[in-house]
RNA sequence: GGCCUCAUCGUCUAAUGGUUAGGACGCCACGCUUUCAAUGUGGCAAUCCGGGUUCGAUUCCCGGUGGGGCUACCA
């Protein structure tokens, strides 16, 4: 059975990098028929923060991912938290210790830092000296009876680490360029390295797709699998998700930029994030730009992922983001839309319903966020109109009050109200009696929304409604009278 | 510094031992037009550098350069 899984850890929000790294390992296991799996890996006490998994859980269920076994879901390969795993890492670490592959060291965090200070000041690359590996037997139960805090590290064995991952080919290291890594803290919880290769292989997992910035550890890992007898998984090694500035996305650098929820605050939509996301560092073998999660499980495959880093260009998610609402049917963009109407609707007009507004927009819309200001000359109660701009600079305010009397006259005799009626209707009557369109669609434009730029004015128009439309033009006509 | 890794328009990328190096975003121009958008048409724009292999290299090899990652009792 083929099972690939999504572990972060609960540090903060679900990073932009995670939230790709998460989809190319569910649509990895879709398009393989196997298995996708959440789990937790919270086994740094100091960076956990409080209510971070329910929001990256949020997060990968607004893009749509699912997952078969999880903390939420539970599954038989449980628990899916690594904090409630203790027991588990303890055990493969004594029996690493017990069949030498690895040791305790009892060095101070200040000996380690002098250590490396002074690696570092004679320019060597800087890693722990294994003064503890020459500690005897005696010395070593000594030492544990007298409750001497210890970890537990990992006897790098001499030789060359060979491994394959399947984007980037054979990868060949030499062990004497690896530090003995840390398996077991002093405070009893496992570092990544352990927990990692112990949950990985106690669920059965087949495929490990993370970021690049695991392969370099991936040797340590390799020789980790060798020490427990274990075979290891297949691994896949993704670009990273760069910034502008070509840097790893990372939250020191770049803010609130790099979290998925940042974006969906802001008016993306989940389904023109995931089709981007899916771009960064994959893409079909042919010209198709528009994808759907089943398209996608369809098409995607490993081999077709890059290996150089993608730059995150917003430019064209938002791009993306207006061809999705575009695509929407209007009851279901309006009703995505509420959320950014209600502010304006609670200090506005009564309005009944905002689908004719939400018509008007949808094709002006790069993410929804936009129709709180775009939108919020429809619900105004009274606009705030400005009388130059409502005379335009080819007629003076006479000329602009016979427009608007004669839109509005025209709007009163108006029959049926349907957008295209409204426009060819007074079109044909304005060039039969000699009104030049700017003149008189100007002032009824500003009139009307109060604004220099705005959606058709017979859009605005049909969207306001009859009533309000006549409404609107005889306070502008007011507002030039006085 | 050491180790690892990557390299096609500004960006995301396609393709190939022989192509006018293709598409998309963005940008520019034009069209539509009552404004701003949307939209349509067109345009500008790339194989990091130097060697080799070859009839021929952007593609294969080597070297450089540049970028990135890792170098924690963080993941």
């Amino acid at each position: 059975m083929i099972r690939l899984r999504f572990a972060p850890s609960p540090t903060g929000e679900l990073h932009i990098g995670s939230a790709r790294t998460a989809l190319y390992n569910f649509l990895l296991a879709q398009k393989l028929g196997g298995e996708f799996i959440l789990r937790i890996e919270d086994t740094d006490q100091e960076r956990f923060v409080e209510g971070s998994q329910d929001r990256i859980l949020a997060g990968l269920k607004w893009l749509g991912l699912k997952w078969q076994e999880g903390p939420d879901v539970g599954g038989k390969y449980g628990p899916y938290v690594q904090s409630e795993r203790l027991t588990l890492y303890k055990k493969y670490a004594d029996d690493l210790i017990t069949s030498g592959a690895a040791y305790y060291c009892f060095c101070t965090e200040s000996r380690l830092s002098e250590l490396r200070a002074e690696q570092e000041a004679k320019k060597l690359a800087p890693r722990y000296d294994r003064a503890c590996l020459k500690l005897s037997a005696e010395d070593v139960d000594l030492r544990l009876k007298k409750s001497e805090p210890f970890v537990i590290r990992l006897k790098i064995p001499e030789g060359t680490t060979v491994f394959r991952d399947i984007i980037r080919g054979e990868m060949s290291i030499d062990n004497s360029t690896i530090d003995d890594q840390v398996l077991l803290k002093s405070d009893g919880y496992p570092t990544y390295h352990l927990a990692c290769i112990v949950d990985d292989h106690l669920m059965e997992i087949t495929h490990v797709v993370r970021g690049e910035e695991w392969l370099p550890s991936t040797v340590k890992h390799i020789i980790l699998y060798q020490a427990l007898g274990w075979t290891a998984p297949e691994f896949a090694h993704l670009p990273n998700i760069l910034n502008k500035s070509k840097a790893k996305l990372s939250k020191r650098k770049d803010g609130e930029a790099v979290w998925l929820q940042t974006y969906q605050k802001q008016g993306y939509l989940p389904e023109a994030m995931v089709n981007f996301l899916a771009f960064m560092g994959w893409h079909p073998s042919d010209e198709q730009e528009f994808f759907d999660i089943p398209e996608l499980v369809e098409s995607f495959s490993l081999e077709r992922v890059q290996k150089a880093g993608a730059i995150f260009d917003t430019e064209k998610l938002k791009w993306f983001n207006a061809q999705y609402i575009k695509k929407l049917s209007v009851a279901d963009l309006d009703q995505r839309l509420q959320a950014w109407y209600a502010p304006l609707m609670a200090m506005g007009r009564p309005v009944a319903n905002t689908l004719s507004l939400t018509k008007v927009l949808q094709s002006r819309l790069e993410i929804l966020s936009e129709a709180t200001a775009n939108g919020a000359w429809f619900f105004s109660s009274e606009l705030n109109l400005d009388k130059n701009l409502l005379v335009s600079a080819s007629i003076d305010t006479a000329e602009t009050i016979k427009a608007l009397e004669y839109f509005k006259q025209k709007i009163v005799e108006m029959g049926e109200w349907e957008a295209g009626k409204i426009k060819t209707d007074i079109l044909a009557a304005a060039e039969a009696d000699g009104w030049p369109r700017k003149n008189l669609l100007w002032p009824v434009r500003v009139a009307l929304t109060g604004e220099k730029f705005s959606p058709d004015v017979f859009e605005v128009t049909w969207g306001l409604g009859k009533e309000v439309t006549i409404e609107r033009l005889y306070q502008a006509i007011k507002v030039l009278q006085q």
